[in-house]
DNA sequence: ACAGTCACAGAAAACCTTTTCGGTATTTTC
DNA sequence: GAAAATACCGAAAAGGTTTTCTGTGACTGT
């Protein structure tokens, strides 16, 4: 039945006024039948359904957000899209909005200030119903204004404002989760070679590593060693650890980055992996871990996860309910593979 | 001067009836002197702006995207966020959009067939003016429709459509580029260590390859090997290679893993890279290119000017002109560094 | 038969901006 | 000094949807 509507040139987006017009009723009693409003008759709900159907009408947002005052889009704002750390936030984060009903907005500062406000300016023209702020590094960093009309989430990297609400994967607790494994494999004897000092990270997942092995009554074999985070930093550290470590039998690498390096000086010198060294990394980078001789354990900083809890909060938030603010320390979680095995 | 301004509150959104208000003009003559039309005195226009000024009036995107029938968006539609190739063209179209005052809708297929019709339909809910759909590979895909109301461009994998117009990395000359090197620098015992044959990209690659070293009055020394795109196969593949082909001088591995244990192999068996064999990767992934030991020449497919040149495609197309569509391959370029070095 | 319910439909306002058109005062032209 | 042009401003419509309010006809109970 190929009929023609009249009215409707099937170029143009249908609008309500072409599914009423179809239906032979008026806009108002069309938008009450679409969306489920009480007040129509059975019998009129149906033509209209079917009508809109046939045209394939679908509401203009703009008209909708225009009255209701929300567009239903959220700003995802990172500092840093290449660095591997953030994508994963943003990923989570995307997921949770994109399988509702909500539209994600994506903006990268390239951590230059002079765009991060450019950007977060676009979104709050645009009118946001709310913001995800990702860092590129878990230190603090200055808050995005006080005042803002919409709720903000920071994730990874905390605000500095205490009023702002954050979300930070907890270091800490992955450099005790890291002793623990090690020391329940069996390792007694045990070095951290950290990353860059300047890095919070660093700092915070060796303050966990210390903490653990006090906490098994064990102390590092060897003070604790910082450098950078890349591969060739592991091979150095590596060298010099084992040279003056004869008892050694577990290296934790604050990266797994460091770890592969430190795996490929261990081969080097013929020290077998995990038979006589166990090693360990983090951040369970899936790129290194897979390939390296042998698989690496790694501490997996759940970076999903952590989009998706921002995306949960900033919901919540949306819908009004007030947070008292501050930082959130998320869960993290190790992934064991043949570099520790127990011997 | 902190005076209240009447009937404005602050808490809401300031709009053109608060800035007419304020400067004591109709909404008209407030629009019209801000979007700088004439027909508007100039002291008057002046008093709009500074009243505009004060209750930081920012035109709501809504009310003009209903006016004029467009929104100022454009979606990235992608079918894989995790892997590394889409990201760089992500990060150019973003960009090349977000520089200007287009914003940039975000959904992650995930490489499912159902999410990317549920995305592509909230994308055109939300009457984006355009649509960049980024794939996972280079294998040619499906269209997204063929008669869609929005222009679409399609990036690094192209359109199966021919009427599409799609933007990919031109993979053969990237062989080429890699054979010319090799040759350029001394090199004349070459072969080949391919990728997964499932994949286009490591069967453009080979083509372009061979192409190159038949053009050079060459031939690979050994056939060419098909297998994974992993460092394990990178690491089987040369040593099977060593040990067949003395005169070996020059390796051209798909990709950056395959490369990577390629280098892993030869250090292993004590050939000395670039001294006897140059190794030459794909991707210039800088994880894995600054990292390696020496550090690895590789054929970088310039996949952030890819997604820059799409998003200039995609502006072009929105703004009403007419293209033919078919499958354009843009230019890569060969990065040099140690592995390669001329002996 | 009549007041009071009830079920349903439509008119109109609201959201915010832009543009067209008409209107009023002022200036220019001969 | 009259006629015409000019400069400036505001009213109103348009864009698409939702909601409130009013209206109409049918039904209930007595």
């Amino acid at each position: 039945m190929a009929t023609s509507n009249p009215g409707f040139d099937g170029r143009r987006a249908a609008t309500l006024r072409d599914v009423a017009a179809l239906a032979g009723v008026s806009i108002a009693t069309a938008s009450k039948a679409l969306n489920g409003r009480d007040q129509v008759h059975p019998e009129t709900r149906e033509r209209v359904i079917a009508a809109a159907a046939k045209v394939a009408f679908r509401p203009n947002p703009m008209a909708q957000g225009l009255l209701r005052g929300q567009t239903g889009t959220v700003g995802l704002l990172t500092d840093d899209l290449v660095g591997r750390f953030s994508l994963p936030i943003l990923m989570g984060a995307e997921d949770e909005f994109g399988s509702g009903s909500v539209s994600v907005f994506l903006a990268d500062a390239r951590g230059d200030a002079i765009r991060q406000r450019h950007h977060l300016h676009a979104f709050l023209d645009r009118r946001v119903d709310g913001l995800i702020a990702v860092a590129s590094n878990t230190d603090p960093r200055a808050t995005l204004g006080r005042e803002l009309p919409i709720p903000v989430i920071y994730a990874y990297g905390p605000s500095l404002d205490p009023d702002d609400t954050s979300l930070v994967p907890d270091n800490v607790s992955a450099g005790e989760i890291a002793v623990e494994h090690l020391v329940t494999t069996g390792r007694r004897h045990l070095a951290l070679i950290s990353g860059d000092e300047a890095y919070l990270a660093a700092r915070d997942r060796t303050e966990g590593v210390q903490r653990a092995v006090a906490a098994a009554g064990l102390s590092l074999v060897e003070q604790v060693m910082y450098g950078s985070w890349s591969e060739a930093w592991g091979r150095t550290a590596t060298r010099a650890l084992v040279d003056r470590v004869p008892e050694l039998d577990g290296i934790i690498c604050a990266s797994d980055q460091i770890a592969r390096g430190s795996l490929d000086a261990l081969r080097d010198l013929g020290v077998p992996v995990p038979e006589r060294v166990a090693v360990l990394g983090f951040d369970n980078w899936e790129a290194v871990v897979a390939d390296s001789r042998p698989p690496l354990t790694s501490v997996d900083m759940n970076f999903e996860a952590l989009g998706r809890a921002a995306a949960r909060r900033l919901t919540q938030a949306m819908s009004g309910e007030r947070h008292a603010g501050g930082v959130e320390k998320l869960p993290v979680r190790l992934v064991a593979r043949a570099s520790t095995a127990r011997v």
